[in-house]
DNA sequence: TCATAGGTAAACAGACCTGTTTACTTCGAG
DNA sequence: CTCGAAGTAAACAGGTCTGTTTACCTATGA
């Protein structure tokens, strides 16, 4: 329970993250997350209307953008893939929520999906920016390309629970690299 | 519905995996199964006394083995992408039913997640049958990474119906693959 | 002091879920 | 012809889900 915590609201959502990270949105009803939060179920309709609200609020706060940083892009990059290694590696791992949201809900026009979407476009970006600092040749190709290799693992990762694949990851991810800076190298000279 | 079709064992495996797949397995009762299936739930139940049992039914008959071909290994691997592509450009694509099944099923003892990790065992390997014909430094690590790129690529499409995933991926995994094979070539000289 | 905003607990409505049961039908093999 | 296997339709049991409602409590600021 988060009793002790901050206000209803941050309470509710609080709960809600880690029984529908935990467990999955279908899987959780209104009536756990509320217990959860020791709140009534009453106070949580009057700050989420519907479980929808709830859901949406939930991939909203999960909607975080990678704090910028001025270490050379392809550590940055690199990193990324350690992050998530460790984050396997922790056990507590099940998936990325986008697209588990994505998954557990049916209506395309859920306004979880469009957060889906724009979710992984922003991380495609994020690459994208990276990438033109190291001056490949063609960026967004290479930014799709890593982002693949990372909802890979996610997907690799929730199935079966082995760092391993985070690692593999990072080592294609070099392998990728060193192409498109060795062709931008040999156009070079 | 399937009234028309074979025995009422088939009609209801066929209506489980038009539904469990296209609307996902919590969604979807085994009601309407009984109903698509044109067979009532008593007979349901006499072919499948729990809803998990149609539930690994519905996995069982998606494991499919690739069928074994002469082709060369690297067309092979790459016609793999231009599959999922055409699948996904067919827009009925939901992503993998194996990783969907572990997304929507929270019971790691289930018997659809073991049936997942092997499915995805299975592929792994067939990577790597394949790359040890192409001789390769270490097929072992190759196949995991295309592995985690056709991964990628089912979760992205899931997110966004886009076939350009399908190509990025092949992109990549030819960049990998001539990576795998110029490293060799160079250790020959 | 006391009205009110915001909270609690608990019951309820109505829908849907899994799984069982009952009573009836159909049809083919001996 | 008749018996039994396998099917149907439909109701039911017991549970859970979302969302609403009722009646009560408590703290705070005018």
């Amino acid at each position: 329970m988060y009793k002790s915590a901050a206000r209803p609201g941050e309470r509710i959502l609080a709960a809600a993250d880690k029984l529908f990270y935990e467990q999955g949105i279908r899987a959780v009803g209104v009536d756990t997350i509320a217990a959860e939060a020791g709140v009534s179920k009453r106070t949580l309709y009057n700050y989420y209307p519907t479980k929808d609200d709830l859901i949406a609020a939930y991939l909203t706060a999960r909607f975080k953008h990678i704090a910028p940083s001025d270490a050379p892009a392809r550590e940055q990059i690199l990193a990324y893939f350690e992050r998530i290694e460790a984050m396997v590696a922790d056990g507590s791992f099940r998936g990325c929520p986008f697209v588990n949201a994505v998954t557990e809900i049916g209506d395309r026009k859920h306004a979880a999906i469009a957060l889906a979407v724009q979710f992984k476009e922003q991380r495609r970006q994020w690459y994208r920016a990276l990438l033109e600092r190291l001056q490949v040749k063609d960026p967004d190709a290479l930014a799709t390309q890593l982002q693949l290799l990372v909802e890979g693992v996610l997907a690799t990762s929730l199935v079966r629970g082995d760092p391993g694949a985070a690692r593999a990851a990072r080592a294609a991810a070099e392998v990728l690299l060193d192409a498109a800076i060795a062709r931008k190298a040999r156009r070079k000279r």
